[in-house]
DNA sequence: GCATAGCATTTGAACGTTCAAATACAAGCT
DNA sequence: AGCTTGTATTTGAACGTTCAAATGCTATGC
């Protein structure tokens, strides 16, 4: 067996007796039909004798596209909320014969530098980015980059307008809203808050589930007892960051008097919910007996804790399957990037509502009061 | 904006002045020395004017390589354990130069029946893939079929001797004996187990760190008496799998008698331990207190759990440099593929001791008995 | 003054496809 | 017989690189 070279169009051809193009109009496109029976069954029995195989970089040199399309997840898989996005990105464009070449950038500053030359010149036919916020500076700058090379690029997250001819924007706020108001609904009326500060000067904007929450807080007029509870946390990056935050909440409320402690905790992920979690049960203190905790990503992980999990559903799905649609459209007329409908504005929201509005996926961790 | 066309070497070669090989030559590959200083400058300012970035699917049909590695992960990336070895592999590649091209096969079976197309033809310049078992028949077919093609192929998992060229085995077995010496050691002397029953035909042969586990119970004369209390997983896809089984066993704990009972379980995975801490909260069983629980994978989540679980780390990242590690190997010497040494017997297992000896990360799920 | 060598650069074929245009042949129409 | 239409197939250039071999030049030795 000395290294067999590599099976070509031309050995096929040779075999079967034609030439190269009506090989790869059977073969690899769709126009069989143009040539006699006969020949089609000569030209796949040869196919199939030899065990050929269509060279895909050669396909995508000469065709102009790959069927492939770039995934820059920033955000690192061992918070399993991504890896659930990865998944799914994964997923939806398999259903249309597209393969996603997943790019990790989270945590590898190095990596995220570069990430405009690595993808131009990558073969893929488009980009998709997320989750992504304002604070992400390199990597914005970077997909603008791509942007403005000829590559379709469409990124979900929060941004500010403007950066992105095409962004789905993820309904964090609603779904923040949504989080507090399910707990005011259940008659809490003073609620913690896990989460992090966001950077200084965007104070204001709103940009993440946190302001959603604060907002509909606000509206309540609970927010500012709710900021006395405010803990944030120090490292995303590391369970360490998570458990640090989490500890430090406990301690202070569980040397608080009963009747100015908050009732329930709203956390920005299920990962801070987790830990919370953890730190209560270690102090005894009931969940949700003594206190209410809600989580915000819906991971599957919360079916593995006690009291299982109540956690906000971001509707990522949904979100994800808008992401491919576009990308979609604009992949079918890759002259048109620019402009695509004078009425459809850009970046589009997509409405929270319907299909798409978050909702609490109730499990035990909340409980009302009355 | 009209569309601008991709910039070549072409247009890099006009504006400098140059010929097209002396552009390919200084910006990339590392042949600059040839060329005169003078040359090298216009060469890159004109690259850099234009913005000029390689097409790496041109460069790898003419080089014939991609610097690219396909890694078939055959787990889902739902469990956590599997979402970091895919990291693994991508950090330990990135180190290399290499950039992975993550493939999911889990759950799709459609998808991995046709798994050597759609990689042979990849232009990836050889494949990693696990964790493999002898039960993963499909997929160790289409990965005995792509190695068939001239394609390197690593895998690393637990299979029996002789499918291929190059296994990394996964030290399984002997993590599942440290599990079961270690609760040993702590004084246990009735051991539960929560596993999966492995196929019928399988039986008495050594594939998953579950054999291990039973070996060393047998060892101890406890394998009869855990035995009764081994409880299997219906199904590993769903969170309702895991928690099934934890409630059954936890239902028979709580309803036998205290001096029959376990004092301790293992378990196939953190996750199972997860499902198994929460299903023991909910009856107000205490960890360790009453039950002590050992994990297996050492996940970061069971951080985030109360008590913090115990857990058997198998040392995935020795075996992960240890794949890329053959791989290269192969990729250096595109020739010699088939025999690299007569004295290094494929395939080899890297011996578990050492730096690669796996161990148990101590956290509070597990305590001693006296 | 002429071969020799070395340096700097160019030439042109190749990698494995696709695709528009060309060809060859047969049948149908006037 | 000549012209058109249609079907089945081939031709050859192109995609953007790389790479071995060739070229042109200048300096060196005798």
């Amino acid at each position: 067996m000395h290294s067999p070279r590599r099976v070509t169009l031309r050995d096929v051809a040779k075999r079967a007796e034609v030439s190269v193009a009506a090989v790869s109009d059977i073969v690899n496109r769709n126009l069989a039909s143009k040539y006699a029976t006969d020949t089609q069954n000569r030209v796949r029995a040869a196919m199939h004798d030899l065990g050929y195989v269509a060279e895909r970089t050669a396909q995508s040199l000469r065709r102009g596209r790959s069927g492939t399309v770039g995934f820059v997840l920033t955000r690192g898989l061992s918070n399993p909320f991504f890896a659930r996005v990865a998944d799914l990105v994964d997923q939806t464009l398999a259903a249309w014969d597209l393969e996603m070449q997943l790019i990790l950038v989270s945590g590898r500053a190095e990596r995220a530098g570069e990430l405009a030359r690595r993808l131009i010149g990558s073969g893929v036919d488009g980009v998709i980015a997320g989750p992504l916020y304002p604070w992400d500076r390199t990597l914005v700058d970077q997909l603008a980059a791509i942007e403005g090379s000829r590559l379709p690029v469409v990124v979900f997250g929060n941004l500010e307008q403007g950066k992105f001819a095409e962004v789905v924007m993820l309904s964090d706020r609603v779904a923040g809203e949504v989080a507090v108001d399910y707990l005011l609904g259940m008659g809490h009326r003073s609620i913690g808050l896990l989460g992090s500060a966001p950077p200084t000067e965007l104070l204001g904007k709103t940009f993440s589930n946190q302001d959603g929450m604060e907002r509909a807080l606000d509206a309540a007029g609970l927010l500012e007892d709710a900021m006395r509870w405010f803990v944030p946390i120090e490292d995303e990056s590391s369970p360490a960051g998570y458990l640090g935050m989490a500890s430090r909440f406990v301690e202070r409320w569980a040397t608080t008097a009963a009747d100015a402690r908050p009732t329930a905790v709203v956390c920005k992920n299920d990962q801070a919910a987790f830990a919370l979690l953890a730190a209560l049960a270690e102090r005894g203190i009931d969940v949700p007996g003594d206190l209410s905790v809600l989580g915000y990503d819906n991971t599957s992980e919360g079916e593995f804790v006690y009291p299982p999990l109540t956690s906000v559903d971001p509707r990522i799905d949904v979100c994800v399957g808008e992401v491919v649609d576009r990308l979609l459209r604009l992949l079918d007329r890759p002259g048109e990037i620019e402009t695509p409908q004078a009425s459809e504005a850009t970046p589009r929201t997509i409405p929270a509502s319907g299909s798409n509005r978050p909702f609490v996926a109730e499990r035990r961790s909340v409980v009302g009061r009355t």
